[in-house]
DNA sequence: CGTGACTCTAACGTCAACGTCAAGGCGCGG
DNA sequence: CCGCGCCTTGACGTTGACGTTAGAGTCACG
């Protein structure tokens, strides 16, 4: 599953006023490394917003949410980047939907269509995280019991 | 931190009718490879209650237990198995404290003392699941939140 | 007392998720 | 327009958690 992506490339003026990152600091700012970065990348997670004339990374607010969304999969749920991917790919999926759900020239069954879709993709990924909550859940009632157990002998 | 730990043998009947496994059987039962008991072992995450004679692991259901809750700690809290050696000593020392708690020996404030050690190793343990805890709700009050706004739409 | 299935140790292989290094481009303050 | 620091694309290295194989030993059963 080598996915190698080769994409188109938006060019951003480098003088104007804008509040892009560089990859530097959008690493600094959200805690992981410009590797990682170009790796996400090169597995299609993330496509910064644009390049400049250069071919320098230009990283948007969005792009960094992506990025964080990535982190949050992978240390909360404990998802590779694979299966990340395809999360992603699902809230890709959404939010397109969303929008031709606003588009004028949608019709009414193909709006309701659409929004089955989401809700499918949407109820999958919360079986996965419900699941995982559960059994967190009892993990933290065994832990409390026996520190309540200990605390009792402490009296 | 290669610690490869060498320790000793407990010698088991093996015409005695009990019900200690192989690794095979353990494996299966719990769903591990082999290969990841040996390694656990090599770690010192778990040492097999005893051995055959002839040099062959047999593990009890204690064992097991151990092997689980590694696994557990592995994928429900995503530790590396050196933080899982961590916890594991932890509660090691937890239950060697129980012990020496109702030795009749053990004088009333060391009694406490342990007590309070317990305690304080298992509250740390607790903040981290805690904490976990709390991120996966939010994770998931929010993808509710985004099912709840499609499904609206849907109406 | 074989024999076939299982297990032993030791050693090398693998895979994901990056880390690190080299040899150059870019960008901007002075 | 020049220098210094950040950035680019390869390409190879590393680490954790095992997988796999080899060659020898062990166990239960007939």
């Amino acid at each position: 599953m080598k996915e190698l992506v080769r994409e188109p490339v938006k060019e951003i003026g480098t003088g104007r006023a804008n509040d892009l990152l560089s990859i530097g600091a959008a690493a600094d700012l959200i805690g992981v490394s410009e590797r990682a970065l170009r790796y996400y990348q090169q597995l299609g997670l993330i496509t910064p917003c644009g390049r400049t004339p250069g071919g320098m990374r230009r990283y948007s607010e969005e792009d960094l949410a992506r990025v964080g969304r990535i982190r949050e999969l992978q240390t909360l749920l404990g998802l590779n980047l694979d299966e990340i991917a395809l999360v992603l790919r699902n809230d890709d999926r959404i939010s397109q939907i969303r929008e031709a759900y606003h588009d004028e020239r949608t019709g009414a069954e193909e709006r309701t269509g659409l929004a089955r879709e989401c809700l499918v993709l949407q109820e999958h990924l919360r079986v996965i995280v419900e699941a995982k909550r559960a059994a967190l859940d009892k993990f933290l009632a065994d832990l409390d019991a026996r520190i309540a157990r200990n605390r009792d002998v402490l009296k």
